[in-house]
DNA sequence: AGCTTCCCATCGCCTATCGATGGAAGTATC
DNA sequence: GATACTTCCATCGATAGGCGATGGGAAGCT
């Protein structure tokens, strides 16, 4: 393991976001989902299950996203995730918000 | 209180990083750096003391500042907090990594 | 039969932020 | 010289969210 760039934490608070991102286009699996973050990232966000799950049945719970059962790709069972409308409003509540934070810190960081 | 702009939490995991960007100037008590980061983010980021004091005493025992009493600027008692050199390259690795993260966000905010 | 990959999910730990609370010391007001 | 406001310190308890470890099952390859 000599190789340098480590796995890196994500920043918490951001994974709904995320998530919820990766749902715009159509509907994912989980699995799905976590292969998509990393490859996109270049393997910076590492999203590991066990914060995925959670994080899928807290937007469900939200109504954020609806789920139903189907067959992946591979043929296998597979739990698919799909935007609903209130999601779609929560994901761009979300990334404004995002932005605005994003933007304070930066200009903290550029400040004389 | 009719206007919109909620205070807005912070980014966990990012205080460190603002409170030792704030030192790098030079030595501040703790309620100036939350009234500076309040005052530089435009009211964004609304750092309580309770997160703020917790933090520093994260710092000093990393060993990322020191701190010293002395007089504020209106003769009261404060505790002024400067950056150490390590505190410095502890600076500049979680400006770093922040970067880092920030990138790969966006990459997948603005996927296809 | 055994191994790998895909896909689901939960539990318990840990860490960090936040709201509430409290106190002491200066400054201003009347 | 009492009252109140601001500055500045600090802690405690609740809460939440991510992570490591763990478990299982089904498809497909060798």
């Amino acid at each position: 393991m000599g190789s340098s760039t480590k796995p890196s934490d994500l920043l918490p608070g951001t994974l709904d976001l995320l998530v919820l991102r990766c749902l715009l286009p159509g509907s994912m699996h989980g699995y799905g989902i976590a292969s998509r973050l990393k490859q996109v990232s270049n393997d910076v966000l590492q999203v590991g299950e066990s914060s995925l799950y959670p994080a899928l049945q807290r937007l469900l719970l939200n109504g954020w996203v609806k789920a139903e059962w189907g067959a992946s790709e591979n043929n296998r069972r597979a739990r698919y995730y799909t935007l609903t409308p209130a999601g779609r409003r929560q994901l761009a509540s979300e990334r404004e918000e995002f932005a605005r934070v994003i933007g304070a810190i930066q200009k903290v960081l550029e400040m004389a």
